[in-house]
DNA sequence: ATTAGCACTCAATGGGAGAGAGTGCTAACA
DNA sequence: TGTTAGCACTCTCTCCCATTGAGTGCTAAT
């Protein structure tokens, strides 16, 4: 399935001035824009190959030709160059990073910010689970009266904390031995392999202190239930209104409804997603409702997990810039990640 | 400016009706929908003379009538009759809050939520900034190697926390005459008057520790630059596509991003609210850019310090469901506040 | 004061003509 | 044999106009 040069550039250059346009590209158009040194009759012939082959694809008769999703993938495949940062985008990036690298949470949402900003499409990033994270350590630390801050620390250096009540009066060291307690039975498991029957064998341990127990526990069962799931965050959504083709109301709103919840979002990315940029195109998505967008995503290592970061926009894409920002994103958060998080 | 009883039934009758299908309401249909026993005829005597005094207003002159933002007005403060949630709303809120008051930034997620939910219109939280809490207490807790945890507690009871780094090796009990050091400088001050002049006199107490210093007061600012501006939280946004006063793209858009972004909604919530709902209609808003929206909203106590919740919707508004709900979460959620937040 | 009747207004709808863009095919050309 | 000019053809898009129908305001009768 290789084109010969001269159809690989009307291809191209048809992808190029659809994307840009979102009109129907015709053999004249070709020819002028690109100056090339035949006649729009010829190229009309080649965009009939072109047509047959699949890569192309005519709305209707008394109009211009637009790629296919098969177009868009060979393009994709074997003709595309990737486009990353320039520089002016590239410290603007590390401005972001420097202004908020304190805190993950803002960091990751400054990270999404910049990638739908750069593109113009909607962009997301999942933070990875902490399933596989070992408890490493607990402290109960006392604060006002009858409360105290309960802090679980993971192996890998991840922080939870919840405020938890305590009976007033009791005393720091006893709090102390309670952490103990509680680092001896969980110390060095899996995040989701701890289970409330272990809780037990802790109510044996400590007769006397079992409204703290409880009250830790109940703050711990929390906590895991906000940090197993990934958490998706996205950005830009609002980019898809600029482009024509969810002009339609309904469609419109099926795309946007599906970015503005979490569920669906998590569905839409595979499961398994390797270090390196990958691209679904249209149907090649697995859902129902985003058989009309297409994904540019890469995955990342953060608390030794893998997240994911990317750009969901429509299939007329500029792939080269999307394909080459989410690269260019994805190894520089990467390369921090494994200092700091 | 008070109505006779048949126009105020007129009036209401014509605003609950384009309320519903935002249509212009006509004489005939006035007549029917509330089994009147005038005729049309009279029913029109009495629009044309609702119209004059500015209530009612006509599209175009063989169109029905439109309430004018007036009317809304009128409506609002004249004829309106709450509505407050409903028992299986209720319970409904009683369970959202008891599956998720363990965390204050979830929770008010959820609250946002359901506000949403249960109106059909975009919901604000805005949570007050802590500016005027006083700075309580600093801890500064060893972690893994190398990593501390500093904590930041207020008077109010209010938790911040940042991780920090400091040299490997140092004791916990250094790190506690540190902390030390911080809560005589600090300790009292309100969050909106730490300054970092302050931090000579630090300085000069440790001279040995300035690194860990250094970390740490980079790690407050950070945090007070967090949480003394006012979070924006919005929820159902996306419920706007449903008015027909929004089918327009380009009106859409412009309210879809003033909505998306923090910026701008701080701004459209006046500055000083009360713990009343308070309603602005179309034009009563100060921003140009939401004067064909309405707000409902009303003020709640968290920390010490006021807080906002509302929603935004339409001129074409159901402001007795609206301001009957935004009502029953600001009184529930006000009680829940003052035991724990 | 209320109402029936009627002429009038104006947005919305749908059909048809004309313009314009682009094609496929044919025949001529290098 | 590949390339090109020319031309008839197709199909969408836009503009125009006539028709329809809902709703009004006014007048005259009750």
């Amino acid at each position: 399935m290789t084109l010969d040069e001269r159809k690989r550039i009307i291809l191209e250059s048809i992808i190029k001035d659809y994307v840009e346009t979102a009109e129907p590209v015709g053999s004249r158009a070709v020819v002028k824009k690109h100056g090339l040194k035949i006649s729009a009759a010829t190229v009309r012939n080649e965009m009939a190959d072109l047509e047959e082959m699949g890569y192309l694809e005519q709305p209707h008769t008394s109009a211009g030709r637009i790629p296919s999703q098969s177009g868009f993938r060979y393009y994709v495949d074997c003709l595309m160059e990737k486009e990353n940062l320039d520089e002016q985008e590239f410290e603007s990036l590390q401005k972001v990073v420097k202004e908020n690298f304190q805190e993950r949470d803002n960091f990751i949402e400054e990270i999404a910010h910049f990638l739908s900003q750069v593109t113009n499409y909607a962009s997301f990033v999942i933070l990875p689970t902490v399933k596989f994270n070992e408890f490493k350590n607990l402290q109960i630390i006392p604060m006002e009266q009858g409360k105290a801050l309960l802090l679980v620390v993971t192996d890998m250096g991840m922080i939870m904390h919840r405020k938890i009540t305590i009976p007033e009066g009791m005393e720091a060291e006893e709090l102390q031995s309670i952490a103990q307690a509680f680092n001896h039975i969980f110390g060095g498991k899996k995040l989701d392999k701890m289970r409330r029957s272990d809780l037990q064998m802790l109510r044996d341990a400590l007769k006397q202190r079992r409204q703290v127990i409880d009250n830790a526990l109940q703050a711990i069962d929390n906590l895991l239930k906000n940090n197993q799931n990934e958490k998706v965050l996205v950005s830009g959504t609002l980019n898809i209104l600029n482009e024509p083709e969810f002009k339609n109301l309904d469609k419109l709103k099926r795309i946007l409804t599906i970015l503005d919840e979490d569920g669906p979002l998590k569905n839409i990315i595979p499961e398994a997603v390797s270090e390196t940029v990958d691209i679904r195109i249209g149907r090649e998505n697995e859902l129902e409702d985003i058989k009309e967008m297409s994904l540019v995503f890469a995955g990342y290592k953060s608390f030794g997990e893998m997240g994911k970061i990317g750009v969901i926009g429509p299939v007329r894409m500029e792939y080269w810039k999307a394909a080459g920002t989410v690269e260019s994103v994805r190894d520089f958060i990467d390369e921090l990640f494994k200092k700091r998080f």
